[in-house]
DNA sequence: TCAAGTTAGTAAGCATGCTTATTATATTGC
DNA sequence: GCAATATAATAAGCATGCTTACTAACTTGA
């Protein structure tokens, strides 16, 4: 090992995100689309649980409120979400699809999909699985260190 | 599953991140020190590798060029690092650590190599030893896909 | 009922980390 | 020797993702 720091967890993991954001926007570029892994995140959710306000959505992906907030400026910019204030509680926000969010999320899910096993084409079937695994069950434990928490722990 | 993001592995990759850092930071902050994780890897990298120019540096850590050099604004502006004009190449910029960086190197070493098993605390001794060789495997045969690539990837 | 606390959303600020472009300097090939 | 190319560093621009602080609105309980 030629340094300390190549063996730490942290800096594998920080090395294991940038190339997982770096593939996702180079194959969604390459393929014509306009989308970073947080806006797929949002409109998946959006797509499974139409009518939550951003607070919900946050929760749900584990992202800060005010990241989601610019995040859904975005997309709502985009003409891909629309938002209305609850009538319920006129604090909050009901967001929804548009036809053409919709449109682009189905569109896209396919080659999202592509993009999670070639991020983890390194390693042989068993492997991925055993990662997937690990990753899923450190995520689980650590989420209550992590700034943004899962709202709804698996 | 809740949805159908929580299990892909992009999305577990960033929560790890995200905890990663959130539990670097936190730790720091509470023994008092004012150091970020990117920070740590150029001060690392410094004391095990003095009078490398910062895009050197740049590919040992596996960052971009243009990042690293703002971070070492920083850690310049702090006084923990020096960059003086190479004799050899006046394009570059051989750093050193100051008498102050080498002594924060070293104090807070301690206290990062215990972040690391805090942050896999999660997992059994087994599976933590799987998982690092697993993200080993990963971020090794990822490492093109990266944006700014390992330049002497182990 | 109405004060105290909580929650939704936004704003401003800051660091990270990328992009492209520019400047200065080295190197290479003819 | 010198033109073409490559490299080191910086700058400007943009998105992510956090922080704190604020306003508006809701909820709780004495």
């Amino acid at each position: 090992m030629a340094l300390e720091i190549h063996g730490m967890a942290g800096h594998l993991i920080r090395r294991l995100n940038q190339i997982s954001v770096s593939v996702f926007q180079d194959r969604l570029k390459a393929a014509g689309f306009d989308l970073t892994p947080v806006q797929y995140a949002c409109l998946a959710t959006l797509d499974q649980k139409p009518g939550i306000d951003q607070a919900t959505l946050a929760g749900l992906i584990a992202y800060d409120r005010a990241t989601i907030g610019t995040v859904l400026d975005k997309l709502d910019t985009k003409g891909l979400v629309t938002r209305k204030v609850s009538p319920r509680d006129r604090r909050a926000r009901e967001m929804h699809l548009t036809e053409n969010g919709r449109a682009l999320y189905r569109t896209v899910t396919p080659l999202v999909q592509e993009i999670q096993t070639l991020m983890t084409g390194g390693l042989e079937p068993g492997e991925r699985a055993e990662f997937l695994r690990l990753a899923a069950k450190l995520a689980s434990t650590g989420n209550a260190f992590s700034r943004a928490p899962l709202a709804e722990p698996d």
